[in-house]
DNA sequence: AGCACGCCGACT
DNA sequence: GTCGGCGTGCTC
């Protein structure tokens, strides 16, 4: 017999099987990792085939040196997910197969992968050979202790008896490990009565279908999906539950573990190696049939699924951005078509493009419309921060806001500031009327560079000037630069001397206490302002917070993004949510410089489907996705000369497949990247923006030739997030 | 990824 | 004359 086997190496050139001979006597079945001797080394390979003829010359072929565990570590299913991942995302077999194990499993570090044990099989009645006296020694044996490890019961009765009696059904085994569970207090499971919206989606959601689940924030979706997930155990199977990374709070833990006990597993960032390696063999063993986890637990090695939950589908955090790139929902769609079950996708804001597909019937679409405990959403006030400057304040604060916030004081209550600020560039704006400088030719923002001092476009790379005098109204008070949080606090702390003002960003969350030593320090005074970027606006619940606002809301609006007005209307409802979660009336105040933009008109509606409407019609005008897909080829080399020369040689190949495929192409050119260069490497890209029809083929086709052309340093992207 | 083979420059 | 640069190609 031979075995087909992909060495287990991230590079290009061993991107294929090899076969290998299976020595006689070895047990080798697919999914199984085995060290090979490839060239002079010997190194671990997955074997991901097994056949009985081989086609390659049977004078060179070698045998498998010796397996690594006893078991297959990749079950069936994700063989063929590898398959399709590879067609998909144009990935490494191997780089692919490394997302599905532990990585301390991979690096050989946990020594004890599985013990394996033997117990007897009760179900059949056992009838040895007289002169099998070694076998009867273990049966004997096993009699007495119930179960036992086999490499014990291997030294004490040999090897070959414990091996007939499995095979003759007369054993069980078992893997199984001391476990270093993250300890987690448990709670009372709270039988929380469901309402006839929720019983409703309950009802809806069973077949081999995705679900878009859109209900508004309070709309008691989390009770939704574990009535989903128990529903799921009473039939026997399993359940993934995604959430987005920032989102992973010991509150989400808690929340499931009182719900479903040992039978969940947890699976994040910031458990130590040891304790998700535990975690995912409790997954792997059936111990546990429930993962809970961000992005990396779609790969959760369960068998017979019954349901896969994405919350917040509309989070970036499901995209992977370095490699291997692959996106959470294809990976999702195809664990739940393989198992045919639903695939549940939950949002307060999906993405245009899910919403595209429900609106397609592609998606099946289930609304919540209304809060579970029937209270209205905090009203959100527009203030025109233009007209501000107009009546002589060109401080940060609006007079509304410091109105607001001195009330707050007054009544002992606490209120939350939110930054909203994205990467390193910014956008260039006239202070007077709000005026931003865009693209003439694709409607986004262009971005301000300060290393050439000049306006970019992200999507086409056509410069321009910097503007010393705003085209609309002659002001020249028109300037690049945001407000960071430091000069918010700072600014604050001049108003309310005496308040306590407590920051919230990447630079005072170094470590990872620090996060829970703020949030605690802010939940315990009163009163407090508390201000920070993005990680404020995520599932904590504080209940006297009664005011959020927001300082500058355009800045996540005019990024140079296709996607920064979803983003913005994701964000501010996102952070709205943060305001009256406890009994009394929440408010927000929004401070904008461009009041008439069609997002703050929806989004102080909480109207998603007005919003999805305009944003759908400016896609499909502008064509933008989901009406085309943007393909990104990133070269980055350390030499500017070999980055540049890979760059002309495909792009002179990709003008040909444009030339075939004519109007199909919307856009096509070569330019430097945004950031020139990262990490001492220099980017050069090529960016085209095709129609959907021929998408696939141009694609693929743009993927072979890059490949066939440049050996590494290249990276292609679809529909790229960021175009740094 | 590694390692061998291979064909041109400056060196004990 | 050799030692050694890293370009190209192969590994079942």
């Amino acid at each position: 017999m031979f075995a087909d086997v992909i060495i287990d190496q991230d590079a290009k050139a061993l991107d294929k099987v090899f076969a290998y001979l299976i020595p006689e006597g070895f047990d080798v079945k697919v999914g199984m990792r085995v060290i090979v001797p490839f060239g002079a080394r010997y190194l671990q390979g997955f074997v991901v085939g097994i056949k009985d003829k081989c086609d390659y010359d049977e004078a060179k072929i070698k045998s498998i040196s010796s397996v690594v565990e006893d078991f297959s570590a990749i079950k069936p299913e994700m063989i063929e997910l590898m398959k399709f991942m590879a067609r998909k995302n144009h990935l490494n077999l191997a780089s692919i197969l490394r997302l599905f194990l532990p990585t301390e499993m991979r690096e050989g570090k946990v020594k004890e992968i599985f013990k394996s044990f033997y117990k007897l099989n009760k179900d059949v009645q056992i009838i040895l050979s007289k002169s099998a006296k070694k076998q009867q020694d273990i049966i004997d044996y096993l009699k007495k202790v119930e179960k036992e490890e086999s490499s014990i019961l291997a030294e004490k009765f040999g090897y070959s008896a414990l091996k007939s009696l499995y095979e003759k059904d007369y054993l069980i085994k078992e893997y199984q490990k001391h476990s270093r569970r993250p300890d987690i207090d448990f709670g009372e499971t709270n039988s929380v009565i469901l309402n006839k919206m929720q019983e409703n989606a309950i009802e809806k959601i069973k077949e081999n279908k995705t679900y878009l689940l859109h209900g508004v924030t309070g709309s008691g979706k989390t009770e939704v999906y574990m009535r989903l997930i128990s529903r799921v155990l009473k039939e026997g199977k399993c359940a993934i539950m995604l959430v987005p990374e920032i989102s992973l709070t010991p509150q989400i833990f808690n929340h499931f573990k009182s719900r479903f006990g040992e039978q969940v597993a947890i699976l994040h960032s910031g458990l130590s190696a040891g304790e998700r390696f535990d975690e995912w063999k409790r997954l792997f063993s059936g111990e546990a049939r429930i993962a809970v986890g961000a992005r990396s637990a779609i790969f959760a090695p369960l068998e017979n699924l019954g349901v896969i939950i994405i919350d917040e589908e509309h989070e970036q955090s499901y995209i992977s951005e370095s490699n291997p790139r692959f996106s959470t929902h294809d990976v999702a769609k195809f664990r739940a078509e393989f198992n045919s079950c639903p695939l549940v996708l939950g949002s307060a804001t999906p993405s245009v493009e899910s919403y595209e597909k429900a609106k397609n019937e592609e998606y099946k679409l289930v609304e919540m419309p209304t809060r579970a405990n029937g209270k209205d959403l905090p009203s959100i006030q527009i203030i025109d921060m233009v007209s501000e400057i107009r009546r002589g304040n060109s401080g940060i604060f609006s007079n509304q806001l410091i109105a607001d916030l001195a009330n707050v004081i007054n009544n002992k209550k606490q209120a939350m500031l939110f930054i909203n600020r994205r990467g390193y560039s910014s956008f260039m704006r006239c202070r007077e009327c709000g005026y931003i400088a865009k693209c003439t030719d694709c409607d986004v923002s262009l971005v301000y560079h300060r290393e050439d001092n000049r306006l970019k476009c992200h999507y086409c790379g056509k410069q321009f000037h910097v503007l010393d005098m705003c085209p609309k109204c002659g002001s020249e008070n028109i300037k690049q630069g945001a407000v960071g949080t430091e000069k918010v606090v700072s600014e604050l702390q001049k108003i309310f001397p005496d308040v306590k003002i407590l920051r919230m960003d990447n630079d005072t969350t170094g470590t990872k206490n620090a996060h829970q030593k703020i949030l605690n320090e802010f939940k315990n005074s009163l009163p407090a302002i508390l201000v920070g970027t993005q990680m404020i606006a995520k599932g904590h619940d504080f209940e006297n917070v009664v005011l959020v606002g927001i300082v500058d809301a355009d800045q996540s609006l005019f990024h140079a993004d296709y996607r920064s007005t979803e983003r913005t209307f994701q964000l501010i409802t996102q952070v709205s949510g943060r305001a009256g979660r406890g009994g009394s009336e929440g408010k927000v105040v929004l401070q904008t410089y461009a009041p008439r933009h069609y997002v703050y008109k929806f989004v102080s509606n909480y109207d998603y489907k007005g919003f999805f409407r305009k944003e759908e019609n400016i896609r499909q005008t502008a064509e933008f996705p989901p009406f085309s897909r943007i393909i990104r080829v990133l070269f980055s080399n350390q030499s500017e000369n070999k980055a540049l020369n890979e760059l002309k040689v495909c792009y002179n190949e990709i003008v040909k497949i444009k030339e075939r495929f004519g109007d199909e192409v919307i856009y096509l050119d070569a330019m430097k990247s945004p950031i020139k260069k990262i990490q001492d490497k220099f980017r050069y890209q090529i960016l085209l923006r095709v129609k959907l029809d021929h998408a696939d083929e141009i694609e693929s086709e743009v993927f072979e030739k890059v490949n066939s052309l440049v050996k590494g340093n290249v990276f292609i992207e679809i529909n790229p997030q960021n175009l740094s």
